[in-house]
RNA sequence: GGGGCCGUGGUCUAGCUUGGCUAUGAUUCGCGGCUUGGGCCCGCGAGGUCCUGGGUUCGAAUCCCAGCGGCCCCA
């Protein structure tokens, strides 16, 4: 039943950088650190992650909208933490006209919220709530990965302005349901963290992050949500008049959603030594039709494909492939590695029953159906293949979390490649001492559940306050 | 931030320790043939700034230095 992934587990850099650049996602030879080319497939399945989460956006309110790439240095530095955060890691421009050297966005808190301020006049022009998906940069001075750790991110951000604290944490919740949704029909497991206070956005009251299980064991940050109370809205003078005429400072939130990462997380949770396994919302070829012609039979064979794929083209992208120079068993190795959820078999024998052989990419398990039950055979395992994939990954996550009660505990499982769940006083003490020993750091706190520490902090042995996990990370 | 390893046709790679022949092999690509239920086979052909720059030397892919890029470990 399971598919075998076994490189994908013991050597995961080599699997998948060999893997992006066959597969034709991305290609990392551009001679420029950290910057990434986005082949076909990988600039298909980009687009079709940023459809699907811009639909989300759209459906709960959230206008589009485009705003400058760069930023100035008086803007930039108006909120202290903020820069403080980022500044180490900008790009910036420093020829063109004009004396003011321009910073490139790391993130757009200082291009959006001076326009936020021209724009809201009272309590009738909130909630606001924009996005934009853009790239933005950053100047990463660690080394950089291909999709995980770029300096050139393909990602959406959105921000929202609003009257009251709980306007805001409603917001806070109302962007999670979305990503959550997307990531689900993407068929990909995370946890949702509440980051412990030393690791928030610069200028946040506080963040909480999707932290999507890797195959190496260092969790993907593939999504973050802040709060940012009125620590921007301050900076930047935003005001509004409340219903009673008097005067009000607004709450806002904000929230990134990484195109890449995501991208990398179902290349990784879902693929296995074979190649790609893509889920059909997002697979650039959902069906793929392979003729294996015989001698004497070619003309039948490739009729009987044509009107296979005219049938199935009517619903699901679907690729004929009557490349007559490769052998059948080459494209099936072929299609693997690109990973359309649908592989479609059609021989002699299957032109003489009228039906065709189909062979799932999850499983590689093969059927054969008569061609009168194809449509709605094809639709059915779609949705089965969708649905066995998150459970799968799921599954898997599952099975890297451990509990550890003492520091060695810990050592062992991250060593494992897999992620602790512990208790912590929350004390920074505690967490440095931990991230100095084991290697790993405390991700956060559980947000979408509540979890109850029970014991004592496994470093100090006082009191535990929270139940946290500790992974390596990207 | 500190340390280590690495860079050879599109891809993977031999050669480097101990400098010296036309830079090895596979794969890929193009043409032709034969095949076709999991990478078949045969023939012909194509493809190289040996990462870049400098140095040592009669002579550098090979030794030295710097840069760029990648991987790993430590903080």
């Amino acid at each position: 039943m399971s598919v075998s992934a076994a490189k994908k587990f013991e050597n995961f850099s080599s699997w998948f950088d060999d893997l992006i650049l066959k597969a034709r996602i991305v290609d990392n030879r551009f001679p420029v650190k950290g910057f990434l080319v986005y082949m076909e497939n990988g600039a298909y399945i980009l687009d079709e992650i940023r459809r699907l989460l811009e639909n989300e956006l759209e459906k709960t309110g959230h206008k589009k909208m485009y705003f400058p790439l760069v930023t100035s240095e008086e803007l930039f530095g108006k909120e202290a933490e903020h820069i403080k955060g980022f500044s180490k890691e900008v790009f910036v421009i420093d020829q063109g006209p004009g004396e003011q050297r321009l910073i490139i966005r790391p993130t757009s808190e200082t291009i959006m919220y001076p326009m936020f301020k021209i724009w809201i006049r009272s309590h009738a022009d909130l909630p606001l709530k924009v996005y934009q998906s853009v790239n933005v940069y950053r100047c990463e001075t660690k080394a950089t990965r291909a999709l995980y750790r770029v300096r050139e991110i393909p990602w959406n951000e959105a921000h929202t302005v609003h009257e009251t604290p709980s306007d805001a944490e409603r917001q806070v919740k109302e962007a999670m349901e979305i990503y959550q949704k997307v990531l689900k029909a993407l068929g990909i497991s995370y946890l949702i963290l509440k980051r412990p206070d030393f690791d928030k956005f610069a200028g946040a009251v506080y963040s909480i992050a999707f932290d999507a299980w890797n195959p190496d064991g260092k969790v993907n940050q593939v999504a973050t949500i802040h709060n940012l109370g009125r620590n921007f809205a301050k900076a930047y003078g935003l005001e509004f008049e409340k219903k009673d005429g008097s005067r009000g400072i607004p709450y806002q939130t904000c929230y990134g959603f990484g195109f890449s990462r995501v991208l990398a997380a179902i290349i990784a949770q879902h693929g296995d030594d074979h190649g790609l396994v893509l889920p059909p919302i997002i697979a650039p070829t959902q069906v793929v039709i392979i003729p294996i012609p015989f001698k004497g039979q070619e003309k039948q064979i490739y009729e009987y494909a044509a009107k296979v794929k005219e049938m199935l083209s009517q619903k699901w992208r679907t690729v004929l492939d009557d490349r007559e120079d490769i052998t059948p068993g080459e494209k099936f190795y072929h299609w693997e590695l690109l990973g359309p959820p649908i592989r479609i078999e059609i021989g002699p024998r299957e032109v003489a029953e009228s039906s065709v052989t189909i062979s799932r990419r999850d499983t590689l398990e093969r059927t054969k159906v008569q061609l009168d039950k194809l449509t709605d055979k094809v639709a059915e395992l779609m949705d089965a293949i969708a649905s066995n994939l998150l459970e799968r990954s799921r599954r898997m996550m599952m099975s890297l979390i451990s509990d550890a009660k003492d520091i060695d505990e810990i050592k062992r499982i991250l060593k494992d490649r897999r992620i602790a769940r512990i208790e912590w006083c929350g004390k920074i003490e505690c967490a440095e001492k931990l991230r100095d020993e084991v290697k790993g750091e405390i991700r956060g706190e559980r947000y979408d559940i509540a979890e109850m520490p029970e014991g004592n902090c496994v470093i100090c042995g006082e009191k535990a306050k929270y139940v946290v996990y500790v992974a390596r990370a990207y």
